[in-house]
RNA sequence: GGUCGAUUAGCUCAGUGGUAGAGCACUGCAUUGACAUUGCAGGGGUCACUAGUUCGAACCUAGUAUCGACCACCA
């Protein structure tokens, strides 16, 4: 016998344990088995569960499971991602915490990385053993790391394949920088935020104090505003970027301006005696209705002045070091202005090198942080005068002159934030390697359009278009350590000088070599080096003497020698293009393996929409790219997010947080407002969690095991929609769990056949075949949903078969007959009763799998697990509608009866007589076979057939016939009319409703036949039991 | 500005043109019978609004209102 309860905590680890130790995640490799393959979203190497991944993997392990019952070859991939930027935090911030002063920079490269692969094997990849508590059958044997060599491999050959074809390049442009962790980053990785910001006006006085009139007209052409100006006015939120700016720009079509347009204006900030001037251009990105339709072109610092500046040929001024600080380095100020200015009037010619080489910020400002400066540069400017100013709003009502005031709008702004660092992304031109995007996105968009990857839901193929069609270049270099480094390395550059081969020294004769590997590199390199006339020579300079003479191009030593001028790309890769390699690189990419050939494409990617343009795009482009046009899975589930109760983002400052472990395990309330309380972002907010998170839990929350937590996000898991977690529904789901332990329990008290072989057909019992038709309904439902991707569906088929059919009534039906003496009746039941609970257990495991397994494996004894069972309905069906129209009478006779006494108030525990009157003789064998137990569910004492009713009873109808209670001297006889009329009265209402729809010629003329006919039906039906009833009302009233 | 979505019972949500549903909450009754983590019975809805299409609309169309998400944005 089972225990009375289960505890999760007892089972859940060691039934994992035994799954994993006989290979039952392993996929079969039986080549007669359909493939089926999901790789999993590989989470962060620095990650720990949270909810979103509770549901992602729920879903993941449902569909495994279940396709593994169904015979599937299965294989879901697990893994993680090295995630650079996050790792290299961690690593980072722990070094600091340390105490030590090492840093990243001070231990070196090599150290550091060290550092980071001794951290992941400590602490890395909790994740996976949190997976593990969830359930999930990964097949773990198997589990990569997207920084593994072999990951390495493959990401070097597309690196390089991508390169060769020109796909990807290094290019000077305007990225997203990050200054705190001092790297590039996708424009992806970039959140922007509206926050409250300041836009100023200021004055750029015209150069050598020209004037012209400038003139305001209204729609009509009217005069507004005329008067003679020495300045072009300029709104600006950034203030301290004036000091790059190249240009001026107006709209073509301004008419304000075009008097002064090729002139040239003095940027009113810096030294007095070194202003620099720049040119007034037009430009069609200006929009004239805006602030004063006059635009500041800073190309070096603004995506959409660099836009104007790169078709302008406006010089792109850097302002900024890595750090985001305004530049210190190069010469002083008052010679470089001296240089910009001559460009501005176009009396020198310049180059991006030249550029990027000029230091245009003002002594005074050099070396201070970007937003010490812009408030230096507006007191500066406003000091001086340059301010627009406008009359006081504070004394707008006042009688006397308002005092003049600098023209300052407070504005909310987007402002960019790096996702990982959250400081203000500040855009700068440098060095990167981009991916062409475009080119890769092109068959990856006709791939969805062409149906061979779907989107579940499929709207979601909109956003995936949207995004497609406007991708940017892809900036895939970090100038992080942690990471797969770009297999890129330079080498001075040969030229031929007089007829000897020579070692250029200018950058712009750099040789590059992409290599996979560094042996290929060097064969690289030794076939540029060498030819039939030798070793370069080196004619002079740091290069001197490095290749010596010699013939022979495997000379180690001068391989050696090779390598000592050669460099490597400093940079490593975006984790995404690794990640984006995943449904190949996995299954060993490269290499044609067995495993490539088998789950190449996956079935379905399992994923929230937060990284479909992330992840999904990417391998999708990839995909495609290397796998010969395949794409990477055939369906794309996007799942939603999960919020708490009230519809709000988890988030720790919120303290709504739930940890799936904390749901699984159970935790205090002390612990658990420790767990919300500390390591906030706002630790100021802690008080108001605790309170909240007291008041909400004020006993923490019980131990409701994975499947309880499991089950509610199947159950919630609809298509486009969030989900609202409550820890209510999870306990709910719990309860699911203990009623279906109760009804094994209830089995094994009257010794139910568990673990024998066994067919429905030969079923004799109405009853017996009524259930079996039941449950292949039930799993058919289920199987259907989860082909479907409707989770939320499938479990409520599987729960509502388990709690209201299986438990509420089977069970209930059972009874009499197992103690019964009718002993072929009794191990008929007994048989069919083990049946359906472990077919039961079947069709809930890919929710439940450890209260299943653990049922299945008290119930008898076993030689195999419950998940490797076959699912049913795959062998054969059973259907018996005649036991089911029979059942379905038996049940409607006996709520009918019962709700009729819950409504005349009969005591619960007394037994009624009952007599049917004006039944048919099928109504009349029904009775015989299913006297006894209607007797004992409704609470009868008699049930016999009758030709009349005595006078006074109680009645309700069931179809032809008329139930009548016996009860006349428990009831109030007005009572009972009121019951009636009340009753009849709902009646009337649908019957009446149902007449008038028949008697519309229009319905009966168009509406299909089936639904006409269907209706006529009912109608029939509803007007028999009304008959009755009002007969039964009139008999009554007339007492 | 673009895209997508939501609005149904007190709450959280299902419901793809034909009788409005579930869970929780609520009300009444029932405790040595597998299960109180329970059972039985019940109350509760202008399906946001307006107009249309249709024999028939929670569902389709158009519009309105409110809320939300994502993307892109005016210096």
């Amino acid at each position: 016998m089972i225990d009375q309860r289960f505890d999760p905590k007892a089972h859940e680890q060691r039934i994992y344990q035994r799954w994993e130790e006989s290979g039952c995640f392993r996929p079969s490799m039986d080549t007669s088995a359909e493939p089926y393959a999901i790789m999993i979203p590989p989470p962060n190497v620095t990650g720990s569960l949270h909810m979103g991944h509770a549901l992602n993997n729920t879903v993941q392990d449902i569909l495994c499971r279940f396709e593994r019952m169904r015979g599937k070859n299965v294989r879901w991939q697990p893994g993680m991602d090295h995630a650079g930027i996050a790792t290299q935090m961690v690593v980072e911030r722990q070094l600091a915490a340390s105490g030590g002063n090492q840093d990243r920079r001070s231990m070196g490269r090599d150290a550091f990385i060290e550092k980071v692969w001794e951290w992941k094997e400590e602490s890395g990849g909790t994740i996976l053993n949190q997976l593990k508590r969830l359930g999930a059958s990964c097949d773990w044997e198997n589990t990569k790391f997207t920084l593994d060599e072999d990951m390495n491999k493959a990401v070097n050959k597309v690196f390089g394949d991508l390169y060769n074809e020109g796909l990807i390049y290094r290019a000077k442009r305007l990225v997203n920088w990050d200054p705190h962790f001092q790297t590039a980053i996708s424009n992806l990785e970039v959140e922007n935020k509206e926050v409250d910001g300041h836009m100023w006006h200021f004055k750029y006085p015209l150069a050598g104090g020209e004037t012209y009139t400038y003139v305001e007209k209204d729609e009509d052409g009217n005069v507004t505003l005329e008067e003679t100006r020495d300045y072009i006015s300029i709104a600006t939120t950034r203030p301290e970027t004036m000091l790059g700016d190249g240009a001026v720009a107006v709209h073509p079509s301004d008419q304000r301006y075009s008097p002064i347009v090729g002139k040239l204006c003095e940027i009113p900030v810096g030294p007095k005696e070194h202003r620099r001037l720049i040119p007034i251009i037009t430009d069609e990105y200006p929009d004239p209705d805006f602030g004063s339709g006059a635009v500041k072109i800073t190309g070096a610092h603004d995506f959409n002045d660099y836009q104007v500046a790169k078709r302008g040929g406006i010089p792109m001024y850097a302002l900024m070091d890595e750090k985001g600080f305004m530049r210190a380095d190069g010469e002083a100020y008052a010679a470089v202005a001296a240089v910009a200015q001559r460009i501005a009037e176009g009396q020198e010619d310049f180059d991006e090198a030249k550029i990027a080489a000029m230091n245009l910020v003002p002594d005074l400002y050099r070396g201070m942080d970007r937003f010490e400066a812009r408030k230096a540069v507006v007191a500066d400017i406003t000091a001086e005068g340059n301010a627009v100013m406008i009359a006081d709003p504070k004394h707008e009502d006042e009688e006397t002159e308002a005092p003049l005031v600098p023209l300052v709008e407070n504005k909310k702004i987007m402002q960019p934030f790096g996702d990982r660092s959250g400081v203000v992304i500040e855009p700068m031109l440098t060095d990167q390697w981009f991916v062409d995007a475009e080119t890769l996105a092109k068959p990856a968009i006709e791939a969805v359009r062409s149906g061979a990857t779907k989107f579940v839901p499929e709207n979601w193929d909109r956003t995936y278009y949207n995004w497609m069609e406007n991708i940017e270049p892809w900036c895939i270099s970090r100038q992080l350590w942690w990471g797969h480094r770009i297999p890129v390395w330079y080498g001075p550059g040969v030229i031929d000088i007089e007829g000897d081969k020579r070692l250029s020294y200018e950058s712009s004769d750099l040789v590059v070599f992409c290599a996979e590997s560094y042996d290929d590199m060097v064969n690289m390199a030794v076939q540029y080096y060498f030819d039939e006339r030798g070793w370069t020579k080196v004619s002079e300079g740091d290069y001197e003497g490095v290749f010596t003479v010699s013939a022979d191009p495997q000379d180690t030593s001068q391989r050696d020698d090779l390598t000592a001028v050669l460099w490597q790309d400093e940079d490593v890769l975006d984790t995404w293009f690794s990640s984006g390699l995943w449904p190949f690189s996995t299954q060993g990419w490269p290499e044609q393996t067995e495993g490539l050939k088998t789950f190449y494409p996956g079935a379905t990617l399992v994923t929230a929409f937060d990284i479909i343009f992330f992840w999904v795009a990417r391998m999708m482009m990839l995909g495609i790219k290397f796998m010969d046009g395949e794409v990477p899975f055939k369906d794309v589930y996007i799942h939603a997010i999960v919020r708490d109760e009230n519809g709000k983002k988890m988030s720790k400052s919120e303290g709504n947080v739930i940890d799936p472990v904390d749901l699984i395990d159970g935790i205090e309330a002390d612990a658990l407002v420790a767990k919300r309380t500390t390591g906030l972002r706002q630790p100021e907010k802690a008080p108001q969690v605790e309170k909240a998170t007291r008041k909400r839990y004020p006993n923490g929350f019980d131990a409701y095991g994975a499947d309880a937590l499991r089950f509610t996000l199947a159950a919630m898991a609809t298509k486009g929609r969030d989900i609202n977690l409550s820890v209510e529904r999870v306990a709910g789901y719990r309860n699911f769990g203990t009623k279906l332990w109760n009804a094994t329990r209830f089995a094994q008290m009257n010794e139910a056949k568990f673990g024998v072989s066994f067919s429905p057909q030969s079923l004799e019992l109405s009853v017996n075949k009524w259930i079996a038709s039941e449950l292949y309904k039930c799993t058919a439902a289920v199987s259907e949903a989860i082909e479907d991707y409707r989770f939320n569906d499938a479990a409520s088929a599987a729960y509502h078969f388990t709690w209201d059919v299986l438990c509420d009534w089977y069970l209930e039906l059972s009874k009499p007959i197992l103690n019964s003496d009718d002993a072929k009746a009794k191990n008929e039941t007994q048989a069919v009763l083990g049946w359906v609970l472990e077919q039961t257990f079947v069709a809930l495991h890919p929710f439940m799998p450890f209260i299943t397994e653990v049922l299945w494996e008290q119930t008898a004894e076993r030689s195999d697990f419950l998940m490797q069972q076959t699912w049913p309905g795959l062998n054969g069906s059973f259907d018996d509608k005649k036991a089911g129209e029979e059942l379905d009478w038996v049940l409607k006779t006996i709520s009918q009866i019962r709700s009729v006494r819950s409504d005349v108030n009969v005591p619960a525990g007394a037994k009624v007589p009952v007599s049917l009157v004006g039944a048919n003789d099928e109504t009349g064998r029904r009775v015989a076979a299913h006297r006894d137990v209607i007797m004992r569910m409704a609470r009868l004492d008699k049930l016999d057939m009758a030709d009349a009713a005595p006078a006074g009873s109680v009645k309700t109808v069931v179809d032809e016939a008329t139930v009548v209670l016996e009860i006349a001297d428990l009831i109030d006889a007005g009572e009972e009319v009121a019951r009636l009329d009340k009753q009849l009265g709902k009646l009337g209402g649908e019957i009446s409703g149902l007449e008038k729809r028949l008697g519309n010629e229009a319905f009966v003329a168009k509406a299909p036949p089936e639904v006409v006919a269907e209706q006529r039906t009912r109608l029939s039906e509803l007007q028999g039991t009304r008959d009755k009833l009002s007969q039964a009302r009139e008999q009554l009233a007339a007492l």
